[in-house]
DNA sequence: TGTACATCAGTGAACGCGCGTTCACTGATGTAC
DNA sequence: TGTACATCAGTGAACGCGCGTTCACTGATGTAC
């Protein structure tokens, strides 16, 4: 049976069998701990239980280990982005703030992947493969927004996709790096910050044009949608 | 006359004279330069020309000298903002915006600043001289959101200050960090970011209700405001 | 105005530490025959 | 199926380095009388 086998990988004797792995997972542990700063190679060598040459084996230097994890971060980002917005189901605009939420998720629950990809000073653009993963993120918000545009009432002029998609991705980020973050360092705040994200989407969306008591575009969904009043609640 | 003791002073000999404000600089540059993480103490010694023992006469350590400088940068950051905003002159809405590019230009400027302040990872919070600077220079956001909020239109719900300046805030910040810093890892961008954030908060205002064409409220002012057009420029 | 003395703001040598990196090595694994 | 050998993935000792910090010290400055 395969008893033996697992617990022969388990155990460890001479070689560890996955310590690429490990040490990917060291170094998120260590980055969320004390940031992206803050983690060494060696550090990361010794919470994944192997002596400080090891990691040559797999990485170059810290950077490489650094930017694989930025790299994974990236494609971690795009398929949470992706589920978020669903194809724009059940409607455009409802699909178009679950990615903002989606965002904000990410940040609070990944921090050190958020660490790796937005704040650990690492040249996105001088990396191929890290931009591509980038790019591949950004995509998402982009669709979402091409979507969007593509509905614009018939009064307004149409907005350019790309700026109302940059548009949305400052808003993210913004609420994201100044309020949503995880434990440490917190500035208190009247609402939350899915809700302060929420509100400033919905105005923001208002503000093009867009209907934003979310009329069902093409099948009339399940629940029927919340809010009466403005975007930040019942007025008092 | 003076001249000798000017002299005295920056030629220096055993005492430096103005070693503390010569540290602070120091940092600063190294800040600006490698990033907050990458900031020394020993270097900014060095970089004073003094031996690594000397910046203990001044600072407990470097997070005290670190501290100093976001405690600055805050102080700074509050009179640019003071500045721009011009007490609502020469009307609310142009005010509004220029406080929004005058943190765009701080993000900018006083990028060694900007990461003391806001990617230092040091806890504002735990610092209540820093909280408190940190809290003047929202403050002025705040009052601007307050004027802003006061003149909503009669059809329109009153729409929270709070909640508009922390909308402010976070899109500015968001512009700011995404595509507004210095030299090294620029995103490529269709438009400036000062472009960009304008268009944001005008879409955003409009999305509140407010007419965005900048009609004067008390005085009219000397030079007409600019755009035809949508937010986003003339559309083709 | 001059002198004695306290205080201040530097020096420079020394320390312990942890990091990144290299090196010759060795145990484990896979493969050709 | 067994054996020889190449390759792989680790070890552990060693290095040079720069950092933060301490220490007894000393030159410069300010002040009381």
């Amino acid at each position: 049976m395969s008893w033996r086998k697992e617990q022969r990988r388990t155990e460890r004797g001479y070689h560890h069998g996955n310590l690429k792995e490990a040490l990917l997972q060291a170094a998120l542990g260590l980055i969320a701990e004390k940031g992206a700063a803050g983690f060494t190679f060696a550090d990361a060598a010794r919470m994944a239980g192997v002596s400080p040459a090891a990691p040559y084996r797999h990485f170059r230097d810290r950077d490489e280990l650094l930017s694989s994890i930025a790299q994974r971060g990236f494609e971690q980002f795009e398929a949470l982005l992706t589920q978020a917005w669903d194809d724009g189901r059940p409607d455009t605009v409802t699909a178009f703030e679950r990615v903002g939420k989606a965002y904000l998720a990410f940040a609070r629950n990944e921090p050190a992947f958020y660490s790796a990809m937005f704040e650990s000073g690492l040249p996105v653009d001088a990396n191929p493969t890290l931009m591509a993963a980038s790019e591949r993120a950004f995509a998402i918000i982009r669709a979402a927004a091409e979507r969007l545009a593509a509905m614009a009432p018939p009064g307004m002029p149409r907005p350019p996709a790309m700026m109302m998609a940059l548009h949305i991705w400052s808003m993210s980020h913004g609420v994201a790096s100044l309020f949503g973050r995880g434990d440490a360092a917190r500035r208190k705040l009247p609402m939350s910050p899915e809700e302060l994200l929420e509100a400033e989407v919905l105005i923001y969306l208002r503000g093009l044009g867009f209907p934003t008591d979310r009329r069902p575009e093409s099948k009339p969904p399940g629940p029927p949608p919340v809010p009466p009043a403005g975007p930040w609640g019942t007025p008092k």
